[in-house]
DNA sequence: TAATATATTTCATATTATGAAATGACGTTT
DNA sequence: AAACGTCATTTCATAATATGAAATATATTA
């Protein structure tokens, strides 16, 4: 079977999942006919659909307007599926350990669809909100983490993801294909990656590889805040315990350091 | 149509759904005869709804096992849910609820800055201002609210809430730690909270704790009024009102009431 | 090597999803 | 108050699509 034809037989489900996907953090109350136009759909397919995701509590409706948005058995199933990642199991103490030793921002995040993927997160203690960010996708290479993700894939697998144009988030994003491979080759040989107001201007942050029992890199870790606190030297602070923090977290999913050199 | 009838034309979705909502916290990895056998379906047809979610990232598969579990669309979807629903949203029409139910004034509050601020409020019929205190913050251990906020609160975040002097804001208001501390016990162990002129000779409320997906107090819901309309009998017959809006707030946010005794 | 257990594909069939059109609900304009 | 507009909802004839029994592939165990 062709890897990108549809299954056969599964028209429905795969329609009903594009309408779960069309929200947005930009737009998270939709109405039917939005929804329709948005995937394409005749309204009242659109309709049909949208009442069987409604039934299961995966959307819910505002009850004066009647726009659609995601539900709350959406964000239940969200919670299953980040502890069903015993990634996440093994990260959450690190994770806490970091955020309360550097009292900035910790997060782990994974390779997902050409994005990085926050997992989990723990704010520093500067921060009153929670867990902004989980299940949030993040450009690879204007991010530390992102950059980390990049760094230590194979190949074949770097050359399919590093297309032009490189979107410049800031001035600072690193907009070239050759210079960003620099920047790769430097993160790989350091064990760490800094991102330096690349995505946003005012947040820096610094990652470090995490690593499973075949030395693969299936996740990185990540600690930053604002550019006002963490100045230079106060960023190089930080570089140590995130990657002890990614060894310790390694040698738990039975990563066993090589000896030589 | 009946209520509880499948909406004729969804029984592919639903049956998707269905597969989703099969993996849990305890059995977060299943394979395809399990899943088959959980929701009652011919395995080729559970093979084909899998593959279906499968091709969308909602779930994924161990790469050494081939068992289903849920995958990193349901994390991003999960987000984006709870970004989607934030309290203010999913209070609004229980506070309307509550305050049609009860005739008397509806509020949701948050823990800010050591106190409790009013995030939204709906007057009852017996008052004739509106919303008059939104965005006013009150002392946490002289409200019905401001003691559900802190009697879930974790230990360490407590002792530091809790210090002396407790200001005394009527003959009623609780001035010994000790007895309040006593007081949040009893709380916590009822699962509502009753505010008995101890900021107001005149004013009784009841508070009740609201939830979110991972257990956590992030709010809570309050109704209250004059005294000489709430006698004690009456003031008992807004509990279980304010605990049920309270229960169906936290459903909305994604929280799942533990099914064990 | 055979046997077992699981995933995957095939394919004829009719059940089920589809969408055009009609209707309903509700607010706004004339 | 009537006419209009906008959007949600229902109806229903039709065929496209989901279905499941059976066959096959693949891997693991005896």
């Amino acid at each position: 079977m062709s890897s990108n034809e549809p299954y056969p037989g599964t028209q429905a489900v795969l329609r009903a999942l594009t309408l779960l996907k069309t929200f947005t953090d930009e737009k998270p109350e939709l109405n039917l006919i939005e929804l329709a136009q948005a995937v394409d759909l005749n309204k009242t397919t659109a309709y049909r659909l949208l009442t069987a995701l409604e039934s299961e509590g995966l959307i819910t409706r505002a009850s004066e307007s009647d726009a659609y948005r995601l539900g709350p058995e959406a964000i239940a199933l969200g919670g299953r599926a980040v502890r069903a990642n015993n990634l996440h199991k093994v990260c959450r103490p690190e994770l806490e350990r970091l955020a309360a030793q550097t009292k900035e921002t910790a997060t782990i995040e994974v390779l997902s669809d050409a994005q990085s993927l926050t997992l989990d997160e723990i704010s520093g203690s500067y921060v009153v909100g929670v867990s902004r960010y989980i299940g949030t996708r993040w450009p690879l290479h204007a991010t530390s983490t992102g950059k980390i993700l990049l760094a230590y894939l194979p190949p074949v697998a770097l050359d399919a993801l590093l297309v032009a144009p490189l979107t410049a988030y800031t001035p600072h994003t690193i907009t070239s294909l050759t210079a960003l491979r620099q920047e790769l080759a430097t993160v790989c040989e350091q064990g760490y990656a800094i991102g330096n107001e690349e995505l946003e201007i005012g947040f820096i942050s610094v990652g470090a590889p995490i690593r499973d029992h075949n030395g693969a890199v299936v996740a990185a870790i990540g600690v930053g805040g604002s550019s006002a606190r963490l100045r230079e030297e106060i960023v190089f602070e930080l570089i140590d315990p995130v990657k002890s923090a990614a060894r310790r977290i390694s040698e738990q999913l039975g990563y066993r350091e090589l000896i030589e050199k």
